[in-house]
DNA sequence: TGTACATCAGTGAACGCGCGTTCACTGATGTAC
DNA sequence: TGTACATCAGTGAACGCGCGTTCACTGATGTAC
């Protein structure tokens, strides 16, 4: 028993993550796993993450309740692959509409193109997901605490925004220039920017391999300087401010449907982060 | 029995809304409405608003769950007091915050002061009150529509801090000077804007007794031009779009405490609006 | 002022529901020799 | 290649829980005359 133990679980961890003729059972197991998800992300669609249940998901699949449990060991684990996606279909939604910009005009209207794409990137993605979206950065659900895996996934967004930037930060003095007098940065600001400035510029190095992975594809300058950072953290908690209170129904009656205040307030962002 | 139950209902009438020397039963049925919606606020900050239980606060308050019935008609009656009282909170904080600004300084400066004070007043109330907070201004709880009577006390925030503007933009010249190329509105927005410059303007006459009270205390200018209207729903946004990813875990290892991030944020917005 | 009656607050039992999770089990799939 | 055994997926019943809401009721409070 022990030897056989041993053997298969060797075979296992040489074979599993390269071999691709995986057994029936793993590839129904693979399938079977997505089909759940994507369930669930139905479900969540439906009734909002409050009201996702583990008996719902496996009554719409034809299954009884307890067989879930061997593919998730908790609804808890359920939710959190379900945030890791959504974090990530944000992020590539973001990535994606920067890169498709392409090569167009010179390096300052490029940049000031990708960021106006990726602003409604991410407002498209939420006004079409917005209970997935909600689930990401609406109250956070009760009784859950986010684990460590979502970290890296809810960094995509930011980081891709930053990234633009750095495409012109990398004349740094280009960024920075203008009347920015209100931004000199005291105290905790300043120690805190500094410091996130100091991480980005060794993030591919020591986050995950999605992270290094997304700055292999868009590699981040060495260094942001702290006030271009605290005008983008500005930036994005904006475009996020404005996305919540669209789909979060704040907008009723006044600017709605919301398209020509965002793509407005995208501008006056653009213009306040340093892309004329 | 006609009689009998049309000359109490004319006396009721008569009577209740002036007369502060209630009967033994009016009195006692006041307080523990209080009472109810006190544990109902309290079990809110413990569980958020999808825990939110008739049968818990029944509970905690000695009283058997259907007793509740006879003072909220259901659940979502019971909510939908907590979310009013809640809009009502903030927005009275916002107010408070300007009103406590007095009259130091020139008018330019006042008005600075006073849109700080505003922004640090809601900031400090969502921090002390996070789960009231997300009650509002997080993801909707499933299935339930805000009232009617919603809508009023909501409004309480965003005309405070038009206010202030307003009271800048009574000499309309000066908001709109400086560069402003970027503000030009076009198509729907533009249309917005105007309708909602121009509601304002009437705002006191045809909304609610709330807002007509809170329009009394800080009177509303005939005109606030759509441009500074445009900048301060972008402020508006970011002032929330802040408080939110405070609040729900955005800034974890980055901006945390976010004190000093959010001081610097709103003195760009001040400038944003107009306010240097 | 007293009395008969109406109104109202609160009780306790019940209805009908759905949930997450556990557990012993059966039968199919995979594997070591 | 066949066989004995281990692994795994899925079943069905059960546990224990809490929820919102209804309803017939009792007893106290208010009120018309």
């Amino acid at each position: 028993l022990e030897r056989r133990t041993f053997s298969s679980f060797v075979k296992g961890a040489l074979m599993s993550p390269a071999n691709a003729s995986q057994t029936a059972r793993e590839r129904a197991r693979a399938e079977l796993t997505r089909e759940i998800t994507e369930e669930a992300r139905r479900q969540l669609a439906a009734v909002g993450a409050g009201g996702l249940s583990l008996r719902a998901v496996a009554r719409s699949l034809g299954m009884v309740s307890s067989a879930l449990y061997r593919y998730y060991p908790s609804r808890e684990d359920l939710l959190t692959a379900l945030i890791i996606d959504a974090y990530n279909a944000i992020g590539e939604a973001a990535e994606t509409a920067i890169a498709e910009v392409g090569q167009v005009g010179d390096d300052e209207g490029r940049s000031r193109a990708r960021w106006l794409a990726a602003c409604h990137a991410i407002r498209g993605w939420a006004v079409a997901h917005p209970h997935e979206y909600a689930l990401i950065y609406g109250s956070p659900v009760p009784g859950y605490r986010a684990p460590q895996a979502t970290i890296g996934p809810a960094a995509r967004v930011p980081l891709a925004l930053v990234g633009v930037l750095a495409g012109v930060a990398g004349v740094a003095g280009e960024v920075t220039a203008g009347d920015r007098s209100a931004d000199a940065l005291t105290g905790a600001l300043a120690d805190q920017a500094a410091a996130l400035s100091a991480a980005l510029a060794l993030a591919p190095l020591e986050t995950s391999a999605t992270l290094a992975t997304l700055a292999a594809s868009a590699p981040l300058p060495p260094v942001i300087p702290p006030d271009t950072l605290v005008r983008a953290v500005i930036a994005w908690t904006q475009l996020f401010g404005m996305i919540s209170f669209e789909l979060f129904g704040q907008f009723v009656g006044s600017f709605e449907p919301a398209d020509a205040l965002f793509a407005h307030a995208s501008g006056q962002l653009a213009t306040f982060v340093g892309l004329p």
